[in-house]
DNA sequence: TAGTGGTCTAGACCACGGC
DNA sequence: CCGTGGTCTAGACCACTAC
């Protein structure tokens, strides 16, 4: 893989340090495409020359983007943008298991698609303009047939409008493929908010729990790799079972 | 502040790069005591010197340790040891606010103090001895006179003897500073896992809330610097109002 | 002013992956 | 074998803190 051309944009501010005009700048180059996920960005050397900066400063911007989880190295064959691959999302605590015992990733299934006008609240937490229509998917999550989570997606149509009319039985088991896949919209990361409230009579009716059992809610934002938000879901399901470990320092 | 002899401990892997043998040493220094929590640790020129170490390898150890919350550096001041700020604990996203709706820390009181041995699950998560016995706490925490929290600890008595005789109204609120201030036990790090549960009839009548409500548990094992686990507490409160967050990448 | 950490250089040699 | 990232050197100058 060849750089092309500048190095640097002109309108960086030049007194930050350059290992973080650098790290800048491979952001970029991967919100804009120029770099996918899953491929090699080119050689610390390259980008040394490319920039015009020793080895030690530019793998301190490297280290950055390995840390933030962005970037992943691998000794001997390169430097590659990383596909983000949600574990630690709070729902792979759920520790789902089959009939068997076995523990099992749930299917999707689409139940509802409607081209809406967002909330204000969706509006703004998708930093949407005020005349922008959205599009809302309602979605059960399924372990041997019986459904254990109900979610609930807003997506701006601007970005997702490929959506509109692919047939709802086409959209697979996972979103985010999906995402990437039919509109060419990247996944990077994600804020979750998780609040426990009591089963509302749809909750039980559609997750088989009685009336005022503990429901997990999880509501998540998903940022593309420029940080700019592209989902809006919350996702709902019994309390029972559910574990969430976190380390403190 | 200056090093003290050797360097390096000789029973070190040397297959190991040397930053990472640098940072073993410095966390056994500070996990021995050499080198005190709120203290700053010798400087990278005199560092580099003792390790025999160029500077850029010291600094990968240090920056190993900060990342990892031991360490924290400041420009024309120093290195220091970094006191443990448990801001991340899940419990700072109750929320707690008093009646006029500013938020608060709840104050803490403990019912019951008892010598006892540790149940099975008890003694091998604090890695104690088949002989040992421990000190069982029974607390609750307060905002405005009103119980909010119900906690149970459990600590290894062979380390917190002082607590044995120490006069129950003179525990204090927090738990951290008195096991510093009157053990000699420093809390460096903590893992914890939350579930839900419904409310029992004991958490019903502490609580105040009715039986079988969404309770939030969170169960803590708190380790010193040396990784050594030394409190296993679990902490009880009403999912109402609870609300925790999390970044993914 | 003296001392601290923050940034940066221009190389070197090593370990690993793939051909 | 060659190319990749991993480790390490022996300095340099700068920015900030405290006196």
């Amino acid at each position: 893989m060849t750089m092309n051309s500048v190095s640097l944009p002109a309108q960086a501010d030049l007194r930050l340090p350059r290992y973080q005009l650098i790290r800048d700048d491979i952001v970029r180059r991967i919100a804009e495409g120029q770099w996918a996920p899953g491929q090699a960005i080119p050689t610390e050397s390259d980008l040394c020359t490319a920039y015009e900066v020793s080895i030690g400063t530019l793998r301190k911007a490297i280290d950055l983007l390995v840390a933030e989880g962005v970037l992943t190295r691998t000794q001997g064959k390169g430097t590659f943008v990383r596909r983000p691959r949600f574990d630690s999302s709070l729902f792979r605590f759920f520790r789902f298991k089959s009939a068997d015992g076995d523990p099992v990733q749930p299917t999707g299934k689409i139940l509802d698609r409607k081209v809406l006008k967002p909330s204000e609240a969706i509006r703004a937490a998708l930093q949407m303009k005020a005349s922008e229509t959205s599009i809302r998917l309602s979605r059960v999550r399924l372990i041997d047939s019986e459904p254990v989570l109900r979610e609930e997606i807003w997506l701006p149509r601007h970005r997702f409008g490929a959506l509109v009319t692919l047939p709802l039985d086409e959209f697979g088991d996972l979103m985010y493929p999906l995402y990437e896949r039919a509109c060419r919209q990247i996944v990077a990361s994600a804020k979750e908010t998780l609040t426990v409230e009591e089963a509302t009579s749809e909750d039980a009716a559609a997750l088989r729990v009685n009336v005022g059992s503990p429901i997990i809610v999880v509501q998540r934002v998903a940022l593309d790799f420029a940080g700019t938000p592209i989902e809006w879901r919350t996702t709902r399901g019994a309390a029972t079972g559910f574990q969430y470990q976190v380390d403190i320092r």
